[in-house]
DNA sequence: TTTGTAGTTTATAATGGTTCTAAATAACTG
DNA sequence: CAGTTATTTAGAACCATTATAAACTACAAA
C-alpha cells in the first residue's frame, strides 16, 4: 500500500482506518472539497467496516497538520477542507453553497504592499464569491 | 438621532435595544472586528439596561443583511464580523488569532481571469495568514 | 387618542457541529 | 512475546447559533 508509507513518514501510526480515509481522499483522478459529514456519507459508501465519526476528526485533523488537507476559510455552519494543497483560490457560490477552483494562473498576482512587524505571510487565499 | 433615521430608512423600527446597538457598533473613531460574544461584552459595559442575546443574533443579521456590517470569512469556531464594510482585506495573525485590516490600497488590484458562466462576482475577499 | 396589527424582544429550549473522555484495541519496540 | 504507547471508539459534553412562542412596542389608520 503507497499510503502506509505516506503516513509512517509523517509519524502517523498505518492504520487500517487512517488507510482507508487516505483511499478516500486522495486516491482519486480529481481533489475535491469536503465537510466532515460529506466525508463520512463518502467512506459509508466505499468502505465495508465502520469508521467512528471520532475517529474521522482525528484524522482530518492530523492529516491537515502535516499538510495533506486544507481548511477552506469560508463562513459556513460546517468547516471546508479540500484534498488540494497546491496555492490556490475559490470561488464560492452563493446560491448553492458550492466551491470551484481557482487555480493560481486564473488569478494575477497578489501583491501585499503592507508589511506587518515581525511577521511574515505563510499564505494568501482568495474567496470570490458568485451570484446570479 | 442620527440612528433614527437610519434604521427607519432601511426597513427596521428603530427600537431603542436597535439603537442601542448602533451606538456600540458605529459611534466610534474606528471601525472594529467583533464576535457576539466579544459585542456582547461592549454592550453589557456601555448600556445600563440589558439586552437579551438573541436580538444580539438578530440585531447584528439584521444589519449585515442591510450591509451595515460583513462577515470576515475566517476558519473559527465563532463568526467574526466588521464594522468596516468598505471593500478591503484582512491579515489574520495565527499566533493571537487577531485580524488586521488591509485597506485596498495595501493590495494590488486583484485580476481573476476565469469566468463562471451566468454568475458574477459579488465580492472578492482576501486573508493572508501570518506567521512569526 | 385609541385600536389593530405587524414587527421586535425576550428567556429558554433545541439544534448540530465539534471536542472530550475513558475504556478497549491495535501498532510498535525490544 | 511482553510491555508500552498510540489509536479507535461510543457516547457524553460543549458551545455557538437558531428556533419558539409569549410579551411587548412601534406605527398607521380611524
Amino acid at each position: 500500500m503507497k499510503y502506509i508509507e505516506k503516513l509512517r513518514n509523517s509519524g502517523l501510526r498505518p492504520t487500517k482506518q487512517r488507510i482507508q480515509i487516505c483511499e478516500v481522499l486522495f486516491n482519486t483522478e480529481k481533489t475535491f472539497h469536503f465537510t466532515i459529514n460529506e466525508l463520512e456519507q463518502k467512506i459509508k459508501d466505499k468502505i465495508d467496516n465502520k469508521i467512528s465519526l471520532a475517529t474521522v476528526y482525528n484524522t482530518v485533523h492530523a492529516f491537515e497538520k502535516k499538510g495533506y488537507l486544507k481548511q477552506i476559510p469560508i463562513n459556513s455552519n460546517q468547516t471546508y477542507f479540500d484534498t488540494n494543497v497546491t496555492d490556490h483560490h475559490h470561488f464560492y457560490d452563493l446560491k448553492d453553497g458550492k466551491l470551484i477552483d481557482l487555480e493560481n494562473s486564473d488569478v494575477g498576482p497578489i501583491d501585499i504592499k503592507r508589511k506587518i512587524n515581525g511577521k511574515k505571510i505563510k499564505s494568501i487565499e482568495v474567496l470570490v464569491k458568485l451570484e446570479d
